[in-house]
DNA sequence: TCAATATATTAGAATATTCTAATATTCTTG
DNA sequence: CAAGAATATTAGAATATTCTAATATATTGA
């Protein structure tokens, strides 16, 4: 798959917002299996989470599975755990 | 050196624009020592390349050094190459 | 020193992002 | 079906980003 500055840049700037960095970073760590729990690690309100995970949906960063009352997040785009990997170096 | 996602967000805010993307992008490729031809290629003023620089060096990516009237511009954050080189993948 | 070349800075309008508060939707269970 | 739980959406104010146009600064060579 070949590199684009349009697509790709667009995915970093998704990724460029520190709550935003701190979920993908969580979900590789943890299941997302709970967004109340998400909401109150990271100290914002539900509204807010709800809109920065949509943002990470469209920009395909993650995927929702609804599991009942629950939505479960995880990152669908395989790219993103080796751009996190990156930044530890 | 571990990720903190306050900084390590900042860095790919910053990569987060297709116009500064392509110029990190062209500079592992390239050396950076023509900023008209970077402008040419881009099809940007040059104002506007100059501002993108700027935020490129403010953010720890890119360094300068001056040589007679141009400038050099050069990666200087080892990370950067891994990140672009995920987004191939 | 003066003009030319190369790059940087400033100002400001247009647009985009971010957050809170309020409300809506969806699903489950009694 | 009604109520509760979990998440999503909307509206809108505050702030940030992006670009163009104009101007400024720095360096070199005649």
């Amino acid at each position: 798959m070949s590199f684009n500055a349009e697509k790709d840049s667009e995915l970093l700037k998704a990724l460029g917002h520190p709550i935003r960095l701190k979920i993908v970073a969580g979900l590789m760590e943890h299941d997302g299996c709970n967004v109340s729990k998400m909401v109150d690690n990271l100290g914002i309100s539900q509204s807010n989470a709800s809109q920065h995970l949509a943002i990470l949906k469209r920009s395909g960063i993650l995927k929702a599975t609804r599991n009942g009352t629950k939505t479960c997040f995880s990152i669908s785009d395989k790219r993103v755990a080796n751009i996190i990997q990156a930044l530890k170096k």
